[in-house]
RNA sequence: GCAGGGGUAGCCAAGUCCGGUCAACGGCGGCAGACUUAGGAUCUGUUCCUUCGUGGUUCCCAGGUUCGAAUCCUGGCCCCUGCACCA
């Protein structure tokens, strides 16, 4: 027997079908339905890791098994380049910071060569597609491979957003990013690409009141002292206004939004230093004056709130930081834990401050006193158990509160449902204003403080519009969503998706917008089509492509004539060669499954389905199906880094396992549609798993026997896995798949032989068919097998055997013995016989048989429940069963119980013909062979030459009485 | 805050949509045996409790619906994830 060595069979195989193309999907007259199928393409970052091959597995899974099953499978894939993570990459090269990583993973060319986010780009397109995706066996067509900054795939994406223009689905409207002054924008995101620190900040929104400084007391005109917070429905709980007592504010002189002459109605904003620059910065108009304002000078100072109309004095907290917001705060002290304790630190009275909001059930007393006494705070200084106290008041209080009569015409309100609307009301009535800031102190690259910065003209997809997002409901409630959970959330993911920012200026990669110079679009919005773009590759002339079908296409034919013709049919055709992409486009439209990751489910998948049906006029060419898979983790749970090279590179992963081995694992190890922990002792055992398959192969090609009395039960059995193996695939259920395959079939084979059946054309066929049905998941064993079992041609273009006919009386005859050697093992151990000399069967009398069979058959008729009225009236009428009155009554009693106990095959058993006895009989020397008896007796139980004993009156119906001695 | 996911036996994990055949697939680990003799083996059996009975108690907790609930409903506790110029 040869040996399985998976490190050479893995790359004789990949060679086989390279040679034979198999990759290469080409339309063709073939008549058989398409199967377009590719995964979200993976951003160029790094090196990958084994949590990334989990996606790119399924998706090889689905082409090879439709491929068997009577498609032309295109599965192409592509590279997403655009955006900041080559740049990023290019950039850390350049300082060093790059080279070990790149040593450590096997890139051997010159560091410097690296430095360039294109080289970037290059080399790791080859990386992913060699030593992942062609090392896993992935049958990708690799000639339509592309990257979104090819120069083509920019001529695709300025053609969509001026499609997406011309829908009116582009507007424009003020936003608000992150800006550095020396750098321009900035992303602030975990990966920390363009800044040093801050990378987990969010932006918080501030509502600015505005409370009044009447004229004459700094400044001839009234000023604003605006008052920063996020709890805007606190304000009539206000009773001072905080500053730093030894902080320097300025003033600034604001304009509303809108306005245009310097002459227009404006205000003076009292503000910190730190403030004025986001004045500056959000508002359309503000200018600061020169000077500053010591804060001393408005200590004790009385300014009138809005919305309540109180006047309060302002006080000095050393708690306040200038750098929030505009480094004025309002003092709620009844609420907000620090303006409690600062309050108490300044000798301000308790009994003045009042209580704004109620808890049903808190105890009685100032909800923010209460909660400093919870965690001992002491003074303002005590940040750590001040920020604890807050976190939890505000929780409480934002869920379950009421504001009180304090309130004004918001009174009995909850603050959950109120808050919003007081927020809008200030905003409308002119008393406050939107300030937003990082939720932490963000430090870009240039090491400078980034801020956020309003740009006036950003440009958006109205995702929001709400005819666009109805058609695209629409369109998702009649696509296959796997899981199903997500598809029953893809309605709410569309409508809470809204208008999309979709270009930036700055260093990144990616299509220039055609309506604006120097901006690039985000990259997001350049990978809602691209699927499409695949069949153009095919066409494009370039390097790699030297000598396309027709002709091809140069990159400047790549007009808007062209796309509008390829994608719609609209126009003529400039050359054949338009006529020929376009009938590539009907015969591989429309995409049937796009596989992504858990993150895509609210970021990728709604825009795809929103720009396909936006662009698309043939509604038969929208998408059809998405599969959602999600992660592999860390052990602890965190999320395998690819910045940080992964817990374990693919290539060495590979080689450790085997390809196939991690395939199965992937399909295996859990439901595709939950987080799996990475832990190389499970992969291990999967190794062992396939190995068990080919001892299991290699056990059954050895038998050299001829057809025999199992055979009939071994083809049933094995149409069943069979059966159940297609509708998994089918359902896209791989764990189901691989799970009666890889762990059933051995058994089968096993117990077959254990019965003696060693029937050689039989196995062989089997073997032969086994290997198609694991071939998706496990192509390169599954094709030695299928070569060792005399199967001709490669496996992999085999059709996928269709399960034969299942003899259920065979089955449950098998069942039926499997459950008496059961027994009597059980009644050998409770008869504490080690050893046993002699085994008598007696199987149920004639009348016991008969009556079980009735009353399954009955139940069967009843909807699986025995009317044990009518079922004891018929039994009755029958004189035979009149004269056994006692036994009858006794027997039928546990009869409408034992009914729904019985399994499927047991009540398949009763209700037909099939004798018991006969089935022990067959099986008599295999029992004795098994229980190490010489001689095993069958008898009936009410066969008159049965030898007389206490257990030949128990039989019953699959129950027979066991005697061992 | 907004939105989403989840809590199943020693561990991982299926089942939950469509309630019964669920003491609950499968794998790992443990235990016993076989084989062989030493390999991270393999094979067979077993692995909630059990006074062995058509026994008892289970699927985060507390209620409810039902003849019947891991599965449906209500409330609670705990864990995880995404949130827009990051991909």
């Amino acid at each position: 027997m040869a040996e399985w060595d998976f490190g050479a069979i893995t790359p004789k195989w990949q060679a086989r079908w390279a040679a034979a193309g198999l990759q290469h999907a080409d339309r063709t007259a073939s008549g058989k339905p398409t199967y377009f199928v590719h995964f979200a393409y993976p951003g160029i970052s790094g090196y990958l890791h084994v949590g990334h091959m989990r996606g790119f597995t399924y998706t090889d899974v689905f082409a090879r098994y439709k491929r068997m099953t009577g498609h032309d499978v295109l599965f192409p894939a592509g590279f997403h380049a655009s955006g900041i993570p080559a740049v990023a990459f290019a950039a850390e090269v350049k300082r060093g910071e790059k080279t070990e990583y790149l040593r450590a993973n096997g890139y051997t060319g010159p560091i410097e060569a690296l430095g360039d986010p294109r080289a970037v780009v290059d080399y790791f397109a080859r990386v992913y597609t060699d030593d992942y995706w062609k090392a896993f066996g992935l049958l990708i067509d690799e000639r339509r491979n592309c990257t979104t900054i090819d120069p083509g795939y920019s001529k695709f994406i300025q053609w969509q957003f001026r499609a997406l223009k011309a829908k009116g689905y582009l507007v424009q409207k003020p936003h608000y990013a992150p800006f550095c002054p020396v750098a321009g924008p900035v992303a602030v995101d975990k990966s920390e690409t363009d800044i040093k620190q801050g990378g987990s900040a969010e932006i918080l929104e501030y509502t600015v009141l505005k409370f009044t400084l009447p004229a004459g007391v700094i400044h001839d005109e009234e000023v604003i002292v605006p008052c920063a917070t996020l709890r805007p429905e606190t304000v009539y709980g206000c009773t001072n206004v905080w500053i730093r007592p030894d902080g320097e504010y300025q003033l600034v002189r604001v304009w509303a939004d809108g306005a245009v002459k310097d002459s227009d109605p404006s205000e003076l904003w009292l503000v910190s230093r730190d403030g004025q620059r986001k004045l500056e910065w959000q508002f359309e108009r503000a200018v600061d004056l020169p000077g500053n304002v010591p804060a001393r000078t408005l200590l004790g100072a009385m300014v009138t709130a809005p919305l309540s109309g109180k006047l309060v004095p302002i006080v000095g907290g050393s708690f306040v930081d200038p750098a929030i917001a505009t480094g004025v705060v309002m003092s709620v002290p009844g609420h907000a834990p620090f303006d409690y304790a600062a309050y108490r630190d300044a000798g301000l009275p308790d009994d003045k401050i009042p209580q704004i909001a109620k808890v049903e059930g808190a105890p009685v007393g100032l909800p923010a006193k209460l909660a400093c006494a919870r965690h001992n705070v002491r003074t303002q200084a005590d940040k750590d158990a001040l920020d604890a106290a807050t976190e939890e008041l505000y929780s409480e209080e934002f869920n379950k509160g009421v504001l009180t009569e304090a309130c004004g015409p918001y009174a009995g309100k909850r603050i959950k449902a109120v808050k919003d609307q007081i927020k809008a009301d200030l905003l409308a009535s002119g008393d406050a204003r939107l300030l937003r800031q990082f939720s932490e102190l963000v430090i870009s690259r240039a090491g400078e403080v980034v801020g956020i910065k309003r740009i006036p003209d950003q440009d958006f997809i109205h995702y929001a519009d709400k005819p666009w997002t109805e058609k695209a409901k629409a369109h998702a409630a009649s696509m296959a969503v796997f899981p199903q959970k997500y598809k029953d959330e893809l309605p709410n993911v569309l409508d809470w998706f809204g208008d999309r920012a979709c270009v930036r200026r700055g260093a990144w990669l990616g299509t220039e917008f055609p309506f604006k110079p120097g901006w690039i679009v985000e990259p997001i919005a350049d990978s809602t089509f691209y699927p499409w773009f695949y069949l153009v590759q095919r066409y494009l002339k370039s390097e790699r492509n030297p000598s396309p079908p027709m002709g091809g296409l140069a990159v400047e034919e790549l007009t808007d004539a062209f796309f509008d013709y390829a994608f719609n049919g609209r126009g003529k055709p400039a050359k054949p060669v338009w006529d020929e992409v376009r009938r590539d486009v009907q015969h591989w439209g429309p995409v049937d499954i796009n596989l992504g990751g858990k993150e895509h489910q609210t970021v990728h998948f709604p825009v795809y389905i929103m720009t396909n049906v936006a662009l698309l006029d043939d509604p038969s060419m929208w998408p059809k199906g998405i599969f959602v898979n999600w992660w592999v983790t860390q052990k602890a749970g965190a999320k395998i880094s690819k910045s940080k090279g992964g817990a374990e590179p693919i290539p060495g992963a590979a080689a450790k396992y085997g390809v196939d081995a991690m395939r199965l694992y992937y399909c295996h190890v859990g439901s595709p549609h939950v987080d799996i922990e990475w832990d190389p002792e499970i992969v291990y055992d999967y190794r062992k798993h396939v190995e068990r398959v080919t001892r299991s192969v290699d056990d059954a090609l050895a038998a050299t026997g001829a057809a025999g009395p199992m055979d009939a039960w071994l083809r049933s059995a094995f149409s069943k896995v069979l059966a159940t193996a297609r509708t998994a695939y089918e359902g896209y259920d791989l764990r189901g798949a691989a799970g009666t395959l890889v762990y059933e079939v051995p058994e089968l084979l096993r117990w077959y032989a254990r019965r003696g059946g060693a029937n050689r054309d039989l196995l062989r066929s089997i073997v032969a068919d086994w290997a198609k049905a694991l071939c998706p998941i496990i192509p390169h064993v599954a094709e030695e097998v299928f070569e060792r079992a005399g199967g001709k041609g490669l496996c992999s273009v085999a059709d996928f055997p269709v399960p034969a006919a299942v003899n259920d009386d065979a089955l449950a005859a098998e069942e039926h013995l499997r459950a008496v050697l059961e027994d009597i093992k059980t009644v050998q151990t409770l008869a504490k016989l080690p050893k046993l000399t002699g085994l008598t069967l007696y199987t149920t009398p004639v009348w016991k048989r008969a009556l079980a069979g009735k009353a399954v058959r009955m139940a069967a008729e009843g909807g699986g429940k025995l009317n044990v009225g009518k079922f004891m009236g018929e039994v009755m009428a029958d004189p035979a069963n009149r004269e056994r009155g006692k036994e009858v009554q006794a027997f039928t009693g546990k009869l409408p119980s034992q009914v729904v106990q019985f399994t499927q095959a047991q009540r398949a058993l009763l209700a037909s013909e099939t004798d018991e006895g006969a089935i022990l009989h067959d099986a008599a020397s295999f029992l004795a062979a098994e229980l190490g008896v010489p001689t095993v007796a069958v008898f009936a139980a009410d066969d008159p030459a049965a030898p007389e004993h206490p257990k030949r009156g128990v039989a019953a119906p699959l129950k027979p009485g066991i005697a061992v001695s």
